[in-house]
DNA sequence: TCCGAATGTTTAGAATTATCAACAGATTTA
DNA sequence: TAAATCTGTTGATAATTCTAAACATTCGGA
């Protein structure tokens, strides 16, 4: 371990709790009046200025609700950015008329991959469908795309979507003659 | 979620510590001695007579060493048990002469799969090799046992030993004319 | 058997935490 | 603007936790 390790901005109960209760959306009050506290008890625990019991951060937590394991164990860092403008998605490249815009950075330790996706007319995963492991799914926004899922194939219109286990080989490709942009999603993300 | 769930023994933080403590093999005197807190006081929590506060819990847990996350996520019910008699084995099915016995009954929730094994002479887990994922490690204690790993293949001896990933093709026999033991270990389980 | 050491438990008092109510600043509403 | 919320913070007091020391019990060894 280095010593000067990236510092979890979090470490301390105080911040930790007031990052939870933040990110639920809660006033100090709102959360003692849930958890059966006093609102000025949240505020000294948010400040360090008191180390609170067991009994109390259980009583508070389970006003989220949160378990111990959940609040000691959850990385809050790691969903400190809650939105995503255009500049936050990072391109994948998939061939030159596939663009794979990710949300986020990096999918390390999430559970979840989200994708902005558009085929160019003709473009096309290829005839070795693709295999990982999970599950995927999709919601065509724009054009058409046609949808092979194993022994199954269907070309969806905008509105409708597709769910699969992602071991089944599978093949996306636009047949239209104009762009096809859909929203998709991996768990776990398969790259 | 059924309202009757099969409780976890060590729900009340008094006492999870104290088989936290006893698992580790300290007394109250000795953890509180290195957690720089007083005998009492532990006594009291284990006794659930009263509820730590955080930075308490915190210097205790210190003294084992165990962090809050590990001390309210860690299944210590799964390590109840920790030591195993012979009747304490059981007996995994390969071939007539082959005998798997394992350490403990399910390896649910568990990390590790460790084998006492005999391979009776002339002894074969077959041409078409074995390959999971995880990997695997075992020390011969008597007889001897022709172990092929991918294009590699030796007859060990007695306190040799083998140590490869579980996904490079592999398998054992036993070429000699006595029975060979051996002790071995999976991680992940692999049945 | 008696003694000594080791273990966990208990009690009174010091230290810390939680409550209740009041306070100050920011935002909304009339 | 002024009144009315709503927000988080703070002080005095009540409640709880922690300490220090004594107590009770068990286990071995002389």
């Amino acid at each position: 371990m280095s010593a000067a390790e990236h510092t979890p901005p979090a470490d301390d109960i105080g911040t930790r709790l007031r990052m939870v209760r933040q990110i639920y959306g809660l006033t100090q009050r709102e959360l003692a009046r849930r958890a059966g506290v006093t609102n000025g008890a949240i505020s000294l625990i948010e400040q360090n200025r008191v180390s609170p019991s067991i009994s109390s951060l259980k009583k508070i937590l389970h006003g989220i609700p949160l378990s111990l394991a959940e609040f000691f164990t959850t990385n809050f860092a790691a969903a400190d950015q809650l939105f995503f403008g255009v500049g936050d998605f990072t391109e994948i490249a998939f061939g030159a008329d596939i663009s794979m815009r990710m949300v986020g950075q990096s999918m390390k330790n999430r559970a979840l991959q989200m994708l902005h996706e558009t085929y160019q007319p003709g473009a096309d995963t290829g005839l070795d469908m693709l295999r990982h492991t999970g599950e995927e799914a999709g919601i065509i926004i724009s054009g058409c795309l046609t949808v092979t899922i194993g022994a199954q194939e269907r070309t969806l219109q905008p509105g409708q979507a597709y769910y699969f286990r992602s071991d089944i080989p599978h093949r996306f490709r636009n047949q239209g003659d104009e762009p096809c942009v859909l929203i998709s999603a991996n768990s776990p993300p398969s790259f």
